[in-house]
DNA sequence: GGGGAGAGATGCCGC
DNA sequence: GCGGCATTTCTCCCC
């Protein structure tokens, strides 16, 4: 581990076949690009894909403390001290430089995943769900067609209430906070402008609200319904996930 | 490689040790929490790091498919055929499972770092930059404090300019958007309100806008000042990337 | 702990 | 490519 020297061949040679490289070392990480940042030595795992996308993790939290997006050029050198390693994207005008100290481990490896995630519980589930129970969000509530719902763009659900008041839904998969509020009453004022109607009603659904956020709705005369978004993936995976499953399998 | 019965107490171990776990190998994976998700069988790197964080890293792409917080619980058992690993996370109400049919590698080792990153050029550089040199908005703008606090949110820079007018200043350190409008707008229509005083600019700070927040931006009376966001450290980073540097360090 | 907003946000879909 | 917006956003700061 402490001969450096065989590393800039070995991450060559890893690169070259498209492996996925997870370095263990002790660095310095200098970023130039969006923002400039500095990061002073210490040890952390700098994983490179096989997309070139590149992540240096620090041994604690969730986010990568520098990054490299796919698209970037890495290349390795020794100079009898240390190891560089250098990476740049020159269209997005983003540099990456390493100093590595000392290097903990090494390891490539080609990985083999075609595979894509299955998610709900998103927002746009939630917009499904209401226009397929339109009586979720009041009595006698007639979503319009999706077709209409894309032609006027990024409005999550519109329609119309028992009175025949056309109504803008803007639907939060949690809190709705004053971001939310603004967002619901930029719609609104789009519709009235481009339908050339005063009365539009708007309605925020969310499973909670911030304080202010109710506040400044109903300043501006918004109402707020509580929603839950839908979990559809919930029984699947209570069934699928035993081990009975598996031993059975 | 191929027994996976060691993995279980070689993890274990690892965990009560506090390194950082880095393993490459073939899984599915469930999540549900915040909402649910299936990811099917492929080869994916997983890293456990000392503040229980756990990332699923999918052979492309920037950010982790699967993750869980720092907080969480795993722990990994072993069936006969398959590994299973399973954090959970009560506070949060989050559980992440992980069916294991083959491990590529595996490895452990603590991590020392207590370094920090330093960063330059984002928005609060930008306003600081502004109330330093308020010329740079215009001739005779005189800014009364940074990061105004109300109740309907914060306000980057506000002041005077040179005929008196109260002036709201919010700052974005790239492309200013809709949301960068409304967000002026709700901060001057506050501080009208807040004050009593029906004159009050707004003027969005930033290097470029988009043209539908542009012409949000002037219906509404605003305006639009380009302005860049500071590098401090680009010329520290210059010099101090150098080869020479370190040769005669 | 909740609220509000930035982020080197990222990623997705639309035009 | 840009624009607009959701995100299992994450993170920070402040109340």
């Amino acid at each position: 581990m402490h001969d450096l020297s065989k590393y800039p061949i070995l991450i060559e040679d890893a690169l070259g076949r498209k492996e996925c490289i997870t370095l263990s070392c002790r660095c310095e990480v200098w970023y130039s690009g969006r923002a400039e940042a500095y990061l002073p030595m210490g040890d952390r795992l700098i994983i490179i894909k096989e997309d070139s996308t590149l992540l240096v993790h620090q041994p604690v939290g969730n986010n990568p403390i520098n990054y490299m997006k796919n698209g970037s050029r890495h290349s390795m050198t020794y100079n009898g001290a240390n190891l560089f390693l250098n990476s740049r994207n020159l269209e997005l005008k983003e540099f990456l430089d390493v100093r590595i100290a000392l290097v903990h481990f090494f390891n490539s490896y080609k990985l083999e995943d075609n595979q894509s995630i299955q998610i709900a519980g998103t927002e746009k589930d939630m917009s499904d769900m209401i226009y397929d129970q339109p009586g979720l969000i009041e009595d006698g509530f007639k979503p319009l067609s999706r077709e209409e719902h894309t032609k006027y763009g990024f409005i999550d659900v519109f329609g119309y209430d028992k009175k025949g008041t056309l109504t803008v839904l803007e639907c939060k998969r949690y809190v709705g906070d004053l971001k939310a509020v603004t967002q619901l009453r930029r719609y609104v004022e789009k519709i009235k402008e481009s339908k050339g109607i005063k009365d539009v009603r708007g309605i925020l659904a969310c499973p909670k609200i911030s304080p202010n956020a109710l506040k400044m709705l109903q300043d501006w005369g918004y109402e707020y319904k509580s929603i839950e978004p839908p979990k559809y993936l919930e029984r699947f995976n209570k069934a699928q996930k035993t081990l009975d499953f598996y031993e059975e399998d």
